[in-house]
DNA sequence: CACTTCTTCTACGTGTCGTAGAGAAACTCT
DNA sequence: AGAGTTTCTCTACGACACGTAGAAGAAGTG
């Protein structure tokens, strides 16, 4: 399972929660806070990249993006734990009987369509 | 959210696996083709324990178990993760839309019952 | 063309993990 | 109880990931 840090994190949260294309400027203004160098920007975007998680076009100041949303993501992330227990339907019987209320009702309309057009 | 490295996944694996107490020694020797020292097993085995994944007791061969089940710790990280989206239901809308046919059938009927009395 | 901005390459400090030795503590056997 | 064996704890070291950024080259701008 792909592992991020905290400030990889940080910067790919803040790529979904963009949206577009951000530049590597823009990113270390928005994280004024930190006063990261832009050359920080810089490395965390390429690992980011390496990890699969951004890309960049290659307009001269480079327009970098999020690939997927941070939905997408996280179902990803649900299957590949999922994937690691024994008995898949224990795991899911355990994470359903732990959910909220809320959460169980949603659970339920999305299945009253699910199965007939697999999203992947 | 707690990672673990190849070996303590592995000796934890293995725990989950057997269920009962083991040895440090038991342990070694079921790791045998990784030839490790014993001294190895021990430390994996504390950082395991800090981590809070296993537990042992007092008696002078050290019983190492595993705490809570493999399942146990799946749907837990599926919460987490789950936890880490934005939008709760699109995230559980991407799950449950690739999530294979079967298991949307088991989901159902998990489903049917949940609620009322929560696991956790 | 001079100046500024952006990008890449390289590097360093710190924390985690796999690995295990040294020495202490406890157990076993006679 | 004493000697020998096994187990446990403490400490350490190398590798790697990550946060961090400088140096130097590439590209854009006036």
């Amino acid at each position: 399972m792909n592992t991020l840090g905290d400030l990889e994190r940080a910067v790919l949260e803040h790529l979904w929660a963009v949206g577009g294309p951000v530049t590597a400027t823009q990113l270390r203004d928005s994280f004024a806070d930190r006063g990261l160098a832009l050359t920080t920007v810089h490395t965390v975007l390429s690992r980011l990249e390496q990890k699969g998680f951004v890309d960049h076009d290659e307009a001269r100041p480079r327009q970098f993006r999020a690939r997927g949303s941070r939905e997408e993501h996280v179902a990803e992330l649900m299957h590949e734990v999922l994937g690691q227990a024994g008995d898949r339907q224990a795991a899911l019987a355990r994470f359903v009987g732990s959910v909220g209320a809320d959460e169980v009702r949603m659970l339920r309309e999305l299945l009253a369509g699910a199965g007939e057009h697999p999203t992947r």
